[in-house]
DNA sequence: TAATGAAAAGGACATATGTCCCAAAAAGGA
DNA sequence: TCCTTTTTGGGACATATGTCCTTTTCATTA
């Protein structure tokens, strides 16, 4: 992670998303501006926080770790997301970890400067009430998903959403095979059986597997395969 | 649902519960009072909700329908939770159903008035807050179970919140086995499954079962079986 | 280059669960 | 009471997925 000492730019994301309407006093708000770079862990489970984050560009993966050191994909994030509400507002440590799939812009505000002086501001609380249920919403729908959806279909929309993240879409898109093992683990099962799927969907020329790649042929057949899930 | 004329019992558990403090001018609130009996329905899907509802006596079990008709069982609540939430923040019409397990008292508080008269109340919003990030908390923890619960972990969990809900707690409980189905539903599995799952655990002699009832004949074992599943 | 060891792929089998359908049982009606 | 219809239970098989272990591939070192 980097801090980026740049108040233009900082002025500027703050005017984009209107991040000055959500609090009472706009200027001299102690925002920092932080910069992630591709699969950088943005947060770990079990950490304390200490400032609110707010996605404003880059896409950001929430993952949640169970028992057997596999972990489970809960959602992607886009800007503009907030990160860490649940723990501003429940004192409890973080909850799920948090990772960038691109280059990715954050703004922190420190929850004890939130404490001290926002908490009772009913526009940034119509906002936070927002967020959150959104991803309660969010988070309702993709339980029932997951009753519904087999590892293909979670692996079809999971390789669209990640692919589509990536600028060098030319002709065909590449993806390492090296991290097979964490993308079973992101989708909540294991390495043979994701090898099983990918297998399949090679078979019928959805996708085209070599030595360090995996590229889609089809787009529109992958998306079939998906079966309608989406990590949004 | 029957609407309750009855201010003193009102006032009573306002007080219980300190709903006054979580609202501006204590007095002339217009709450009303509902009782439901066991197994009304209380909010459908797709209905459009008119009233903030907070749950102050019974248990509620809240689920959620997918595409087939069948539902998923999102969790159970207790006293004292808030019902319509993400429906007053979002504007959205009722996104699960809502259904008395037993004997339940719900006072009820018009959208319209909040939206008047308490929404930009700080003290409101941080309880509104608080409980949905606690929803929210839950349901993520819930997607974590839903991948690693089996049919039986869930189904003696279920039996066990449901029984114990009950007051006859007098020498092994019945339940009446006309709505296996409807059980199958709520644990997102099919009728022929649970079946077997019932009859497995009566093989080992941790439930009894004849024409009309199911009988618990050990706690301990059930337990063992829920796999600590929870649906609090 | 051949031997050795680590990483990746895949075969074989087990389990959980869904689907389909038939048989047993219960409920009604003549 | 006996026959018909409906409901309930369960057999048989298919599919998705996990576990375990062997084979294959690939890189590394003598």
């Amino acid at each position: 992670m980097k801090y980026i000492q740049d108040s233009e730019l900082l002025e500027k994301i703050i005017q984009q998303y209107h991040v000055e309407e959500m609090f009472d006093q706009t200027k001299q708000l102690p925002f920092t501006l932080q910069q992630y770079t591709p699969d950088e862990i943005i947060l770990l489970e079990g950490m304390e926080m200490q400032s609110l984050l707010f996605l404003v560009e880059g896409k950001v993966r929430i993952t949640s770790s169970i028992a057997t050191g596999r972990s489970l994909l809960l959602r992607f994030i886009h800007p503009f997301s907030i990160i860490g509400d649940i723990e501003l507002i429940r004192d409890v440590p973080v909850q799920s970890q948090v990772q960038a799939v691109n280059e990715c812009l954050l703004i922190g505000l420190p929850f004890d400067y939130i404490k001290q002086y926002e908490i009772d501001n009913p526009k940034f609380l119509h906002t936070l009430l927002e967020h959150v249920c959104y991803k309660l919403q969010t988070c309702t729908t993709a339980s029932r998903v997951n009753l519904l959806a087999s590892v293909e279909n979670k692996f079809a929309s999971y390789l669209m959403s990640t692919i589509s993240a990536e600028p060098n879409n030319n002709f065909g898109i590449e993806l390492t095979t090296s991290n097979i093992k964490e993308m079973a683990n992101l989708l909540g099962t294991t390495y043979r059986h994701l090898n099983r799927v990918i297998h399949s969907l090679t078979q019928k020329n959805i996708i085209e597997r070599d030595k360090n790649s995996i590229r889609i042929l089809n787009w529109d057949d992958l998306d079939k395969a998906s079966n309608g899930i989406r990590y949004k």
